[in-house]
DNA sequence: CGGGCTTTGTGAACGTGTGCACGAATGCCT
DNA sequence: AGGCATTCGTGCACACGTTCACAAAGCCCG
């Protein structure tokens, strides 16, 4: 018997690719496949095999050599680790243009994330009924986080609320954020928040857009142009 | 005339923080704010100080010692490092849920991405009009990619049609593309693909939440059963 | 039953990112 | 003018992540 149990932590980078490869093992699951190679699991996932064994190897030694991976239980293993045994409801603040869209979409509760509640401090949003569920005042939140058993919080708000949206989040109880208002959060360390900001992706698709053509460029075409700072 | 021009090639994680940093200056730019530290972005940034200025370093020395930055400079110098001296106009492919939020959303043209068109194959959606965008067909890409310059286009259909969408895309000239839909995309290697995965995300902090879970759960509880993480 | 083929699991090398610590430059005050 | 306080820019060490390469472990077949 091994004395550690599950004293291992998972890196960050394989954190965030678990995902991926249990959605993927899902869909060969689904087509009937029952065994699966690193190497095929890596093409389907767009990396590298030696990366998908080192990923797979901190869960433990589940793969077989010659053979592979038995689909079933690697997707086992993974939803264990990830936690996803059972579901997490969420909560959404902001039943706006973004909120109504998630809160519509049908793909959080099948994989385990139902949308315990939607809030708006809106008095005209409040009462309307998103994907099944009615807005509720904002005020209701600490309710609806307790009695639903609520851990995560999802703002969509707009950025000037964000802040106060996170606080109130916080307050009720909620120990995970996804924060989708391009705004940097100040909340205490023990809650984990993640960012989803578009401009920024937009961005640096922007980035790599403009490199790609000032390769095409003349090369000569240089530092005459700019000089003093313009304002934007 | 220095010989390198824009040889230096700026690391993709700071690439990353250069749209952060530049939400910022804007902001504190309109605030009246015209010179501040590297301590102060960092504070506003949620990041280490010795990291804005290293990050900062890429793109030439532009602060003064002793003083800081000039906010107007460094907007200017992060936007054209960017390549945000002009637009970027996208185009969306799939007007659902997701598609109609997006192309309502004022704050993508506000920041140089317009929306140039939006495509659909279901002739229900051709023709509606989202964000003062009329739908198109999407047999129209290539049409509306070529006319409007289009560069980025932004992948919102479901997962099943996500590759179709992009080899569309890719056909009609795009060569950078923002995908929603939870697929990984195959794609020339030289077309630029940046994922957004709600559920990865969700994923993500499930494990945190987990993790704390099992913190608190008792200790000597082995390989068993999966404990059930109460309340918290 | 042994040899050969396949595929895992992981050590080691390499590359990228982070953060400290400190010299260098600059402005301000006396 | 000189000294002092401030803040940048960056060398360096360390942590983290990626990839290669290969021995170990299993299956299959003759
Ligand atoms: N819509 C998009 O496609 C999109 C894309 C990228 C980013 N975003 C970001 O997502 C956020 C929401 O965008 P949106 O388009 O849904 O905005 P929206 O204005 O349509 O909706 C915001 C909602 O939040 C509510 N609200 C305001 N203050 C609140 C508070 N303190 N507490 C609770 N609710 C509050 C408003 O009543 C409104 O219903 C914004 O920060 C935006 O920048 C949206
Ligand atoms: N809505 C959300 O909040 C949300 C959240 C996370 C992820 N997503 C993902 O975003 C994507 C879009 O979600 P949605 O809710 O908007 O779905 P949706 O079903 O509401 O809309 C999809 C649209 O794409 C169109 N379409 C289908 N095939 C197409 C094709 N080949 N070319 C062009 N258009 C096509 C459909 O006609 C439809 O209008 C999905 O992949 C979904 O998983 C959505």
């Amino acid at each position: 018997m091994p004395p550690e149990r599950n004293r291992r932590r998972i890196p960050d980078a394989t954190v965030s690719r678990l995902p991926v490869y249990l959605r993927i093992l899902g869909e060969q699951a689904d087509e009937g496949v029952d065994s699966i190679s690193s190497e095929r699991l890596a093409e389907l996932a767009g990396v590298n095999a030696a990366k998908v064994r080192k990923d797979l190897s901190y869960l433990g030694s589940y793969g077989t050599r010659g053979v592979g991976y038995e689909v079933g239980y690697l997707v086992y293993q993974i939803r264990r680790e990830l936690g996803l045994t059972h579901d997490w409801p969420v909560v959404i603040v902001g039943a706006g243009n973004l909120g109504q869209a998630l809160a519509g979409y049908g793909g959080f509760g099948e994989r385990g994330f139902p949308v315990a509640g939607v809030v708006d401090v809106d008095p005209a949003k409040v009462g309307t009924v998103l994907g099944g569920v009615r807005v509720r005042h904002i005020d209701e939140l600490p309710q609806i986080v307790q009695t639903k058993r609520v851990n995560i919080g999802v703002v969509a708000t707009p950025p000037h609320a964000a802040q106060d949206a996170a606080e109130r989040l916080v307050a009720a109880g909620v120990t995970s954020i996804l924060n989708f208002a391009p705004v940097v959060l100040a909340v205490p360390r023990a809650i984990e928040v993640r960012k989803v900001d578009l401009a920024v992706e937009l961005q640096i698709l922007s980035y790599h857009e403009q490199r790609k053509a000032s390769l095409h460029a003349v090369p000569g075409a240089g530092a005459g142009a700019v000089s003093r700072p313009a304002s934007a």
